[in-house]
DNA sequence: GCTGATCTTTGAATCGTTTCATTGTTACGA
DNA sequence: TCGTAACAATGAAACGATTCAAAGATCAGC
């Protein structure tokens, strides 16, 4: 590969100044047709692509906004991704995304690259506790919108989904719906997810004198942990069971009702009522369509982007936390009609 | 934000020229250790990161590559772009992704800021026919490699799984387990991927002079769509079943596993066998875990990067074509055992 | 104390773009 | 024809890191 054309080259090939060609590029009306059309001819012709690095050195700032999210293959974070895309767009930036994989030395390396990067700005779903990390970045000036996490305020802004608003959404769901004996799967509650969500579900059931709600501790959050729950309860028979059952995420709600729904004895949603939580695209096409919570994830993604802006622009650095309220989705597997 | 500390900073800081600074972050040895520790301790005082721009612009190239997706979400994707990364990073490169969406222009997009950041090189799994926007990259000299893609090897280079060997795997092992009455759920054939996947089945068919296959055509590749497949299978009754499906992807086998479990008519495996490909987190915790074809997702990544060095480091551009061969995972949906 | 070899440090030049003060050009009314 | 706006084009300086020839320091050996 030779060397790639410079704005210096364009210049000469179209017998123009340096300076005009970048005028050119990023102040067309300054430039008279003529020597517009000549200078657009040589880029053409020459195959000029703007030296980004040159362009930013000079700037002093890039154009990109770096993105570090804890599992890009998570639907959850996809969506986060594409909507802060979009909207970065709008700002005229790119963002540059790093999937940590919930690996504290992933999540170092990029934000260094980052920083070296001159990032106009960072989201972060940060690993575990990572206060020293984020704390250095403050310290180097970095604006940083904690993604998913709430934050100090003092400190960073973020944006966050309420836990506790969707679990009460959800119990309250099975309430208005006539059901009384209710059930929590999900574990371990040392998730801080796991624990909010249990903790709106119970505030629901309070509500309710008659209505009682049962904790049946999962062993994670996958789906056969789900159907490990689900069997205990086929095996309880019709009177210990629940009439409804709201299930910390979607997978261990999948796990459940293959249980309920292998056996036969138990109908979905007429003997028991299923939720789950995060409306994953499965939920839809399971064999009882499942319904769930919805988190808001564009409306996430855009206002981390938008409250990144406010960093960038703001001098003096006031933070702002942004919690969003998840929303409910119902299918057939709470819904008897 | 103050603007942040140049190597220039540091190194009157420290009371040493710039050159010294330089050479203590690139060439250590050269700088006796009284020198280092003073830069050093500069360094750490005034938080000094290291302008990647300006490294770049001098250095003429930067040390990313790009790597532009159809989908982060797609478990196929994710998984290669880990394995990329890790084989990036043993290089000392970093990995820029941007995720197309299927979208051309958003592909275009990236190609776009990919080329001006001077990415050292261009991993991409192109979105649709693509051939004039390829081309233009191959006119600008940016080495490129094409993953799960064929290319024209005067071309590109190109990693991709030999889908046809998939196809032929699955039927293969469906007829080794003594199922003779095959069927191949899948649609629309025009997709390159669907085509060979049941070409290989052909294949697979041909040399057991008793053995039938019937094609099955879905409305796309979801879980819906297999179990509208399924759900005609089971109006046929006993009599005209098939006693092996392959399903050109998980979902659609998950959609058929669906509709033959639910009636209890039908036991999988001992009346069907069924096996589905891409081997997707659902496949082992489906309600009869389901045998699938694995693709060698790290190994693909791993590769790309490695076609992308070579292109990098030779002059003359000759081209390379990895095909790689997928696995097959035998759980119980196949397995009466 | 001197020589020559080895090890350190220096600082100007360079990369490609943008900026902006300056110069050059054009057009038009007086 | 001249003066003067308004508009176009120019090109040197600056951004921050790396490179490298050259200068400076150090030391062993005599």
């Amino acid at each position: 590969m030779n060397r790639s054309a410079s704005i210096k080259d364009v210049a000469n090939h179209a017998s123009v100044a340096v300076g005009t060609v970048s005028n050119v590029l990023n102040y067309p009306d300054r430039v008279s047709q003529r020597t517009k059309d000549r200078v657009l001819k040589a880029i053409d012709e020459l195959g000029f692509v703007r030296n980004d690095a040159a362009r930013q050195l000079r700037a002093g700032h890039s154009r990109t906004i770096g993105l570090i999210v804890l599992d890009v293959g998570n639907p959850f974070f996809t969506s986060v991704v594409r909507a802060a895309e979009d909207a970065a767009a709008l700002h005229g930036s790119a963002v540059l995304l790093g999937d940590s994989g919930h690996d504290a030395a992933r999540e170092a390396n990029y934000i260094d690259l980052f920083q070296e990067q001159r990032v106009q700005g960072l989201l972060i779903s940060p690993v575990g506790d990572v206060t020293e990390r984020l704390d250095l970045l403050r310290e180097r000036g970095v604006p940083t919108v904690l993604v998913d996490r709430l934050a100090d305020e003092a400190k960073f802004s973020s944006v966050a989904v309420d836990d506790d608003a969707g679990g009460y959404l959800a119990a309250r769901h099975l309430l208005d719906t006539g059901r009384r004996r209710l059930a929590f799967v999900g574990g371990p509650t040392s998730i801080r997810q796991v624990a909010d969500r249990l903790q709106g579900a119970r505030r629901a059931v309070k509500e309710e004198a008659d209505a009682t709600l049962e904790v049946l501790e999962s062993e994670g959050q996958t789906v056969l942990a789900g159907r490990s729950v689900g069997n205990s309860l086929v095996e309880r028979g019709r009177e210990g069971l629940p009439d409804g059952i709201f299930c910390a995420n979607d997978l261990l709600a999948l796990g459940v009702m293959q249980s309920l729904t292998m056996t036969h004895t138990f109908r979905i949603p007429e003997d028991v009522a299923l939720i789950g939580y995060d409306d994953i695209d499965f939920a839809v096409s399971a064999v009882v369509p499942l319904s769930s919570i919805r988190q808001p994830t564009e409306a996430l993604g855009r206002t981390a982007i938008q409250l990144l802006a406010e960093e960038v622009e703001s001098q003096n650095p006031t933070h702002r936390s942004v919690v969003f309220t998840p929303e409910l989705v119902v299918r057939q597997s709470t819904n008897a009609g």
